[in-house]
Formats: structure tokens, sequence, C-alpha cells
DNA sequence: TCTTGACTTAGAGCGCGCTCGAACCCGTAG
DNA sequence: CTACGGGTTCGAGCGCGCTCTAAGTCAAGA
């Protein structure tokens, strides 16, 4: 597969599996004959992983760690076990994070959705007009 | 109250606030006979309402278009609550998405806890070696 | 009076994660 | 043969969100 396949094929443009590999987050590609990289379809799941721990906020340094201690190889399991783990904490922490935001957004649209009532209430015929918060009928 | 209490109480750097008065994201300070920005408490609110938003993601020119209309004052009321509806609805896409990846991270940890009890049933006592996975009795 | 320290402004600099441009090299279709 | 649509390397540039420096002002305490 060249690194236009794998671009499409994994949402990276091909400038960024050049920089992936530089830096060392991707191994360095086989190359065909004309230079070229060709890459084996299995690295597919490499960058689906990077995709996850990019999503879930892990910086580049971090990755490279974790790539690092693969390219290693056996013997690193058990450290790339406890980097894991230490971020699952911090992605756990994360979501309660947002979930508290959201309770915070909620109660703030209710703000405005009553605004907007009261608004249709000045708005209604004087019968209407009952003092404070009220759904419509 | 000055800068530098601002700065302690919200948690955000003196350099952070003047910079978000700067680009908007702060009303104008009034300013004190010395020309040093004198704030109310209730600044606090706000800045810790911009801390939420900034938590979840949002960009500050998103922010920005917020804050402006909450300057305007009435009347924008029906956009800001759409703002923070469209908002919201990205945030909890971003929950679901953390969670899967929570999920991939889960599988992931619980292949490097195999390898490891593999390990310590090649190191076991020949009558504990059982083929396959197995939990300690 | 002098020192200290917190404030002021304008503008430069930085770390991150790409993103792109320049100049060049191939292989294939017309 | 030539044009084109990929690929290559190296290094510069960018957008974001701060972060910091320089040079100066001001008020309060020793």
């Amino acid at each position: 597969m060249k690194i236009g396949d794998l671009a499409r094929r994994s949402g990276l443009t091909a400038h960024t599996i050049r920089y992936y590999e530089r830096i060392g987050l991707l191994p360095y590609a086989d190359r065909n004959q004309s230079r070229h990289r060709d890459y084996d379809a299995s690295i597919l799941t490499w960058i689906e992983f990077l995709g996850r721990l990019k999503t879930t906020g892990m910086p580049i340094r971090d990755m490279l760690r974790y790539a690092a201690l693969r390219e290693e190889g056996a013997g690193t399991e058990a450290e790339r076990r406890a980097l894991l783990e230490q971020h699952r904490e911090r992605v756990r922490a994360q979501v309660d994070e947002l979930n508290a935001c959201l309770l915070v957004l909620d109660t703030k649209i209710d703000g405005y959705v009553e605004t907007e009532q009261r608004k249709n209430d000045d708005d209604a015929p004087v019968q209407n007009r009952i003092r404070g918060r009220r759904k419509p009928a």
C-alpha cells in the first residue's frame, strides 16, 4: 500500500503520515525500489489506536513513549499497561468533568428557555397573564 | 478587587486576564484613579462559565461570539440559547466518543493483563501449568 | 525619602500539532 | 517523447491560546 492509499484509508493526510514517521509515532516504513513507502495493512490498526489516544487528549510526547515501548517489543508490556491505565484514569476524570459541564449548560439553557417563555407571556392576551413562570396549556 | 486578587480567585494569571480583556472575552474593566483595573466579584461567575466552555473544548472564537451577544444584552437570548444548545450537542457527542475510547482502552489493558498472567504461569511450578488463560485460584 | 511590589501598555515569543511549499524523482498513458 | 499524477526530502510557516519581557507608573510601609 502506498502512502496515498494509506492516507485515504486512515483519514490522515500523506503529510501527516510522513510527519508521524519523522517523529517516531509510526515505525519507519519499508520503501519499494522507487524509494516510495510501502505499507502493510496492519499499520491501520496502529493508526486507529493512535487516533483513540489522540481523541482522548493524550499529547504526542506520551504517545511517543508508548510507541517506543511498542517498538522495543516483548518485555515492555508492564510499562505499556501502566501507561494506558494512567491514561484511562485521566480520561475517566475528563468524562466526569464534561458531564459536570453538561449539567451547567443544561441549567444555563433552561434559563434562556424561561426568558423565552416570559417573552411569550408578555405577548399573550391579558387573560393569560399570570405572574411567574408557567407552561403553555 | 485588583487584577492580582482576581487572578488568585479565578485561577487565571493576570496576564491571561488582560489577554482575555484585550480580545473581548472579558468586558473592559473599570479602572481606579491609578488606572488599575478594579473588578466586581460578579466577574468571577462569568470567568467560571468561560472555564466551562473552555473545558468542553469551545474555541475562543466561539466564546467571543457568545460574549459579544452577552454584551449586547437583552434581545440576544434566543441566539445565545441556540449557541449553547449546539455546543451541548457537540459535548454530548464528545462524551460518547470518549466512552467508546474507554472501552478500547479497557480491551487493550485486558490484553496486557493476560500477557502478565501468562508470564506468571511460566514462572509457576509445573503442577500449576495448565494450557491457556486462567485466573489464579 | 526611599524601596518594594503590584500594577500599566505594547508587542514579541513559545509549545503544540500539524500543514504546506519547493525542488526533485518516478512510472505509466497517450 | 512527453506530460501527468503520484511519490520523495527538507525545512519553513501557521493557527491556537496563551506567556512573557520591557519600560514605565503608582501607593504604601520602613
